[in-house]
DNA sequence: GGATCGTCTTGACATGGATCAAGGCAGCGC
DNA sequence: GCGCTGCCTTGATCCATGTCAAGACGATCC
């Protein structure tokens, strides 16, 4: 990721969308000056990389808007996504200047960005930071852990659910649950089944299975409705 | 786990040999002394367990000898080991009271262990002893990270041969890297299993079949000779 | 030695998900 | 509109791994 230009975008913090659950969450007032002062925005389009595998990365950062996703590629290309990456996810690693993955953007993204090196030296004498940061990685432990669970043990269906209460979760939720939800998938097919350890097929199909059912509706492949949020969640009684 | 009765058991830790790796690696001579005042070590018989999924846990520790697994179990009863915990590996997590994972000790068990409250307001002004947490946190996501990638994308055979490498690298090395080299496994075929998202059947038979390769002897089930480690190796060529 | 138990291996068979192949559909440029 | 392209769906078939079942092996106890 090159970091030699900085955007002309720069939002106060106070109004920034990821203030309450990026790594400045729980940041005092003489830290948080300090992080406004130091950040930069970084815009990277589409489809295009954030970092690769094995690359140097001088910077961490959260993300202000977008999806981007972490992955790792065998030799002869079979990929396996390690994270999907939400607003107010954590990017890079204090204490280390190479990337373990690739990242990559989904969809447009806004970066938050901090060099690295002064970040270290800020975790130093920011307690509020350093916490926040050592409760990201364990917290990305935990999920990462989870996850492992679910690519070890479950079936296709299962994994599919799992995907989609994930994102529910992570969705914007309106106030009434019972009501029938709308989400927004943020990752294709393709990049779904290489998060379920699956083929795009199986994807796909497992889809249309739950449709049939009447668990989902697709309004197209990428938005789903789902009427009964529970009945959805029911299917993992054995799972989890 | 029982924390009331510390153990009689009290190494100075200038003897201990996981000194130069745990959570005190990076210590200076201060922090190692309030480290050696307030640990305290704890013996758990093979087979018990350490703590399980949703208990409260009041202490972080490192292992001093001894292997322990990491597991998560679905309702119907399928698990997946999620790590395999080695001398030095930590347990625990600052912050946080209650336990996410099952941990059970595979073989005998010593731990070194920390009130979590103390060792929460030790890191606070250890600044060694914190990095070295950071590290370690960062350490285990990418690992664990690393094993999505084994359990979403690679084959049976590829899963065994990169299990038998890990314990390849975690045990103590003979200087002679061309030397046949003989591991002792430290999981059971069905812990094997579990922690690769396979059944014991499969691994048994992967094992069969790398051993009637020549790549591998098996002078009992628990006990490998790799005859030359390079060959074994370039098994993985096309994965990792 | 023989009985018992837990662990591991091997064989026969079943199946969930992968692979291969064809076609549908929406967006976009001309 | 028309053709192109990327993405998704569906069908037919295959195969790696799971499942079920039997027996081998080694440790332990009597």
């Amino acid at each position: 990721m090159k970091i030699s230009r900085t955007e002309d975008l720069r939002l106060d913090c106070q109004y920034c969308p990821v203030r309450h659950r990026a790594i400045c969450a729980a940041s005092d007032d003489s830290e948080f000056a300090t992080l406004n002062d130091i950040k930069f925005y970084k815009s990277i389009p589409a489809g295009q990389a954030v970092a690769r595998r094995g690359e140097r990365l001088n910077v961490v950062a959260s993300i202000v808007s977008g999806v981007a996703t972490l992955s790792k590629t065998t030799v002869d290309g079979r990929m396996q996504i390690t994270g999907m990456l939400l607003p107010s996810d954590f990017i890079g690693r204090p204490g280390r200047d190479t990337c373990e993955h690739d990242i990559s953007a989904v969809t447009d993204l806004t970066l938050c960005c901090f060099r690295r090196r002064p970040f270290e030296d800020l975790i130093e004498c920011a307690p509020a930071i350093r916490r926040r940061l050592l409760d990201i990685a364990f917290d990305e432990l935990d999920a990462a852990r989870h996850w492992m669970l679910l690519l070890g043990c479950l079936t296709a269906r299962e994994k599919i659910v799992s995907f989609l209460m994930l994102v529910l979760r992570r969705s914007t939720l309106p106030e009434d649950v019972d009501q029938p939800v709308q989400i927004d998938l943020p990752l294709s097919r393709e990049a779904t089944a290489s998060y379920l350890g699956l083929t795009i097929e199986t994807v796909s199909r497992q889809m249309s299975r739950l449709r049939k059912e009447g668990l989902i509706e697709l309004e197209t492949a990428r938005r789903v409705i789902i009427p009964d949020t529970s009945r959805l969640e029911a299917e993992l009684e054995n799972a989890d």
